[in-house]
DNA sequence: TTGAAAGCGGTACCAT
DNA sequence: ATGGTACCGCTTTCAA
């Protein structure tokens, strides 16, 4: 059913169809209540390529996909879809070329040249992203998921990693670790930077030295937990306690902890970060995992918000927003257990 | 920069430009060339918008997602995505409404009638699925990741869950268990209905009584994974197998098998469905886990390979494509332990 | 308050 | 092999 057809049956012109479907205020509210219950009974729906064209909006939102489909991507975009179920907008998702590679800003260029979206949602920035530069250049307007550094202005919605991984880190120490071992994520990505620093300002405040051995980065996997939190214990002196960067991090890591015949939660302590998957849970781990939280579909829901701002007009100058991170103490994290422990007197 | 003016810079019409760039074989070899040169020169690209609009074609794919994210989503999503890099071919994520609800034929007749894909993928079906009905009627290509019975021509691409797991329960009957619990996928998918299914012909055939205790329905979530294999220990005999529909689910049964003080792959074998995730793998649990395994990446890709297909005419009917799934024993599957044990004389 | 008509940016039929 | 032009289905001036 098209609209010509729809405005004759009705006995109208297609222009005051148009008009009362988009709720313009010069149609009659009666005219306009009867268009409305006729679109539905009749089942008319706009032929949304149609307006595209006329309109020049694509009606849609493009999220660039990581090649390695990562675990957190469902949640995220559970939150994204859940904010945009009522506004008429789409999710596009672009199968993605390789990491940082002429492919992918070509990628850009073609969902910002082709008009298929109003705008972009970047993850996992480095802290000088090209794709930032580009899409800036290219005048599409984007929200980064997580920050940059960047000259160039641009939206952004982040959680404070620096300050979760801080926190996490000075907690350890009150409870007398000394040597604690930080598995983070991918190396040059600014979520992994951020989180380094909260790490070693947390050391720096109690003067304790940096020691480059007991920091690694990878990505989110159980593999690299389980290796990297082996190849932690076997240096000597231990580890006493473990910065993890992500659930399934962690589950690599008790295992680890496990095999050296270390109990968790006593002999070793264990921090993670935690996006909140309906799935995976801190409170069932074994011993329940002491963690920094901070939900990845609320942060969906959100950045659909702030681009649906950006796109009514807001600056992106304007678009600012640092989510702190909860600190939930459980069984895994607690004090240094063997008489070498030397209790902090500083603090 | 649009056709008209990029063509009138060439010195040529539009109609030529866009046969040229459209690969039709009526334009000289030389003007093709100089053409496609000069766009990539001048930055030209075609307004998708334009094209959809007067080719009817939609240029994307819709998948609907399921309200609670997934773990398998982007994994699967990452196949397909994979597999359309090079076509010129979007994949619409729709905001998903309610479970089964009316909101949810809504969706999909939103999606069909408004013209902004060209095909829908279905996933999760149940044995007489409305949607499968509904996308029917509304003449929408579609292909269901997953099988029903309805009578509904429908394409489908589908894993052999029952033989699946009928073989991992065969396996489990010859290495002598006879309590074995099943903890599936939600009760009333098809998939779930199959494995169930796989389940019980396995018991049959060996002449085992089936017994409706020893099997539970639930999400694919860790939790229910412990919750259902700790009240599978708590039965008295107690079960000596466990077959669980999944990676996240097997995390909670090996810890509600710890938790009884027993040990996997000795006390107790544990068999479970694998879908091939890059951050959770069979080979590094302890001990490592036998699996059935499917690569859900790989069902992604072809997904979108067969709607390509669809599109392209072929007939629903002739779309049915089931995949057999590899059995890989590991470390978490062994003969029973106790003397109770009664070998199978029969097989 | 309503309607007529001019596009939006392409494609593809019909000529040449 | 190339060009002129009538659409695709809708929005939005402009006029009534």
């Amino acid at each position: 059913m098209k609209l010509k057809e729809f405005a004759k049956q009705l006995g109208l012109s297609p222009t005051t169809v148009s008009r009362a479907l988009s709720g313009y205020p010069e149609v009659s509210e009666k005219t306009r209540k009867r268009v409305a219950e006729e679109a539905v009974r009749l089942g008319y729906r706009p032929n949304v390529n149609a307006v595209r064209l006329v309109t020049g909006r694509a009606g849609a939102i493009g999220v660039v996909m990581g090649r390695n489909g990562e675990f957190q991507f469902s949640e995220y975009m559970s939150g994204m879809a859940e904010r945009l179920d009522s506004q008429d907008i789409d999710i596009l998702v672009s199968p993605i070329a390789e990491q940082g590679g002429k492919d992918e800003s070509q990628l850009y260029s073609r969902l910002a040249t082709s008009g298929r979206v109003d705008a972009v949602i970047i993850h996992s920035p480095m802290p000088n992203d090209e794709r930032i530069a580009l899409l800036h250049r290219l005048g599409m307007p984007f929200l980064v998921h997580g920050r940059s550094e960047t000259e160039v202005p641009h939206a952004w919605l982040d959680i404070d990693n620096e300050g979760a991984i801080r926190r996490a880190t000075s907690h350890l120490i009150d409870l007398g670790h000394r040597r604690i071992a930080m598995i983070n994520g991918r190396a040059g990505l600014t979520f992994s930077l951020h989180r380094d620093q909260g790490y070693r300002k947390a050391l720096e405040q109690r003067g304790i030295p940096f020691d480059p051995r007991l920091i690694a980065h990878g990505h989110f996997t159980d593999e690299l937990g389980f290796r990297f939190a082996r190849s932690f214990l076997e240096q000597s002196p231990q580890p006493t306690a473990f910065v993890a960067g992500s659930m399934m991090t962690v589950l690599g890591v008790y295992r680890a902890v496990r095999s050296f015949g270390l109990v968790v939660g006593r002999d070793v302590s264990v921090i993670a970060h935690d996006d909140v998957f309906p799935y995976l849970t801190a409170d069932n781990m074994v011993p329940s995992l002491s963690t920094t939280r901070s939900s990845l579909r609320a942060a969906g829901a959100r950045s659909a918000d702030l681009v649906l701002q950006l796109l009514s007009g807001k600056p992106a100058t304007e678009i600012h927003e640092l989510w702190s991170v909860e600190l939930i103490l459980r069984e895994s994290t607690g004090p240094v257990p063997h008489s070498d422990a030397i209790p902090d007197k500083t603090g």
